[in-house]
DNA sequence: AATGAATGAGCTTTCATTCAT
DNA sequence: AATGAATGAAAGCTCATTCAT
């Protein structure tokens, strides 16, 4: 099809994905993910470099489909407050499937000194939301002060903690709705023009 | 007692954190540790189990180390917000000199599915900060509504997230102090009685 | 004819000495002589049966370019001595602008066993040195009983060996012409007729 | 034994070298190695930095041998036509011995660009012939314009390269005497006052 | 004849851990 | 308690070779 990724260089990303949730980075060689996708040794290598080649690979591929999920469900939202609504349950969603790869994700990123490459991804979701915040800040959602590309990352960063901490603590599941709306009663104080 | 602890543990401890902040805890070998601390590669084992024991003992050991530092620096301080500066400043600063410390010690919990500790080792902090905002509350300082529980934790999550971002991002320094205020200004607007 | 052999197999020979002087047998895989020939992985295997078959065929082009430019310089030349002035003058030639080339062809070819291809292979430039010692013995210009055969095999291994020796060991360049001097007496006292 | 090497160390030398001269340097793998000298597999890596460090220690190892058998045997040999014939004969000796060992510390030390550590390891072996050569000068045995270091080289190499040539090229044992015959001729008329 | 993606065996090397001293 | 030589399993990666196109 159109969109769809080279057939092999996609089917080794997604065992990886898979293998690692599974086992954790550092008990996940290449022998697991090659078998996982079905292709021989060698072949992990005419795709990526080396094993920490993954990792941004991996990260740009997760970031995306939740971007792409997000953008999706709030096109037809028109207030900021809906829209932080629905990153906070994408959020979560995302968290929730991929939790150790995320982990591990920003863990190797941040271990690998390859931070830039971070910030590259995540670029396009802040992007996206210092656009909406802009926006709010035109319509008089939220308060005139705030420092828009800041904030952005802000948001961002701390509802994937926060919903990192949530999954990876194993909290109890009958709490999450409790906590998404402690959230984001948080940031709508945080936002609000008073 | 304050050297208390014996001193080969210390100095394992310490070499590890060494080593770990320079070469990224896949490149640390317990071989290096014991080269940097003067001890024998067999000694290790007499106070660590294995190497994946460290990791919560280096994040008991810096988050104790931070805790102490904060407690200390708002002894004095009767407002939230004078205490929340403070946490903000002292975050920062830890996280600046043990940027990949944190990280790894972050990443390192999480991966190996021991979560629970991570929380263990929290707890202290946690509990500290859902006194003060009981404290505030009952001041009438901040809203009364606000989960203290979660939100204690969404505060101290969010200011070590941001900070690490920040740090590891490698953020200009220059930007530095308007961060810290952007924080500031966003904790202040979520948590202030309306 | 002259530029008779096949194209692509001349043009693999070739990469493959450039590649080997450069980076040596061992740091030198078929992919990278194929990039520089500018031909497919499998092409190579058209014309050679396999990385080992490289190294007579290197090793005969090597000798036969050798052999042609001594012939051709030594065409005029009546005396032995001048004659040996130009196999040594060629020798080192040859050898500083492929030195990596034969000693990989060298103990490529010893440590493979097929050493009996080496001597087929240096048969000509044997067989060549004999006739012209018959010659200069028959002359009165060496002693008579001078074993022709092992001699010329002495001849040519030595000043082949030397200038090795020579580059390899990475001599001073201006030591260079009193080198082949010393060596041009070494051999005329040995050979002459007292 | 007092002057025993570390045993382990010597072990896996000698158990380099057998291994070696049966499957030639590639076909040698560390865990054949290994295995020979009785050790395990990380064992090698605490006498040797890697695979390549062997070959320089070998050569050493092989060279030292035969220099202390030419010089014990040429303790009570006044003429040095009496010393190049022991030479003539330990090289062929130890060549027949250790024809692949040979061949491939030669290359190797060449291929790895070392080769500064195979004149270093040549050095005792250069000088001491050098002192001959002046001795038989001052007697006025050998030539008065021989120069003196470059003779000692060319001699030594000579030798060891048609020793090689010889095994390496399977020549007929039955012309080992005249082989050897005609070099002793060869030098002897090459060093000889006129 | 020519291609080059795919293969997979096999290598060197590392390192957490053990244990005799 | 302390040592550090020895272990050996396990991993990442390479690359000669094949074969469907």
């Amino acid at each position: 099809m159109s969109g769809s990724k080279d057939g092999k260089h996609q089917k080794i990303l997604e065992a990886a994905i898979d293998v690692i949730s599974e086992k954790g980075l550092d008990n996940t060689s290449i022998s697991d993910i090659v078998k996982k996708a079905g292709v021989a040794q060698g072949t992990f290598y005419l795709y990526f470099s080396s094993k920490k080649a993954l990792i941004p690979a991996i990260a740009e591929n997760l970031l995306g489909i939740t971007l792409e999920r997000i953008k999706e469900k709030t096109q037809t939202k028109e207030k900021l407050w809906d829209v932080l609504e629905v990153v906070i349950d994408e959020t979560f969603h995302i968290t929730k499937t991929y939790k150790d790869v995320i982990v591990f994700c920003y863990s190797g990123l941040a271990i690998e000194h390859s931070m830039e490459k971070w910030e590259a991804i995540y670029q396009p979701y802040y992007e996206w939301l210092e656009e909406l915040l802009e926006q709010a800040k035109r319509n008089n959602e939220i308060a005139a002060d705030i420092h828009v590309k800041w904030t952005a990352r802000i948001i961002i960063n701390m509802v994937e903690n926060a919903s990192e901490r949530f999954y990876i603590g194993m909290e109890q599941d009958d709490t999450l709705d409790g906590f998404k709306k402690e959230i984001f009663s948080f940031l709508k104080r945080a936002l609000l023009k008073p």
